[in-house]
DNA sequence: GTTCTGACA
DNA sequence: TGTCAGTA
């Protein structure tokens, strides 16, 4: 039985910056950056799925590693907005070298061996239970 | 109480 | 990046 879907946006900012580790000011940062898109409820605030976590989470990594914001921006593009059913439009051959950059920097992330030393893994490890299935 | 935007250091 | 202001 497949548990809450992962792109069901809603999450609050400050649970977010529980589970990440990050500060609200620079979950806040990082979207305007164009990192991330929020959903945001009527009262416009935001509102984020267990994905955008895993984004965020992977961001961290990416800028403790020294990525430049723009080299991340074009590795996670393009923003995945939660709640909308992502329509896979016409993969033009600029988006396919992204995610051949996606991939390598997912693959170094397994390979680094600095994980074992690094803090923040346990909230990882609870978060990995919403991805076991599959 | 929590979040939002803008702004300052 | 943290923090403060004035709101919603």
């Amino acid at each position: 039985m497949d548990p809450v879907p992962r792109d069901m946006a809603v999450l609050t900012i400050g649970i977010v910056s529980q589970l990440t580790g990050l500060s609200v000011r620079m979950i806040r940062y990082y979207e305007d950056l164009g990192l991330v898109v929020s959903f945001r409820t009527s009262g416009d605030q935001r509102r984020y799925s267990i994905n955008d976590v895993a984004r965020f989470l992977l961001i961290k990594d990416m800028i403790a590693q020294e990525y430049t914001i723009a080299q991340i921006r074009k590795a996670l593009h393009p923003p995945v907005v939660p709640t909308q059913p992502t329509v896979q439009p016409t993969p033009t051959e600029q988006e396919l070298n992204d995610r051949e950059l996606l991939e390598d920097i997912r693959e170094q992330l397994r390979n680094r061996k600095e994980r074992m030393t690094r803090e923040p893994t346990l909230i990882e490890g609870q978060l990995s239970q919403f991805f076991r299935k599959k």
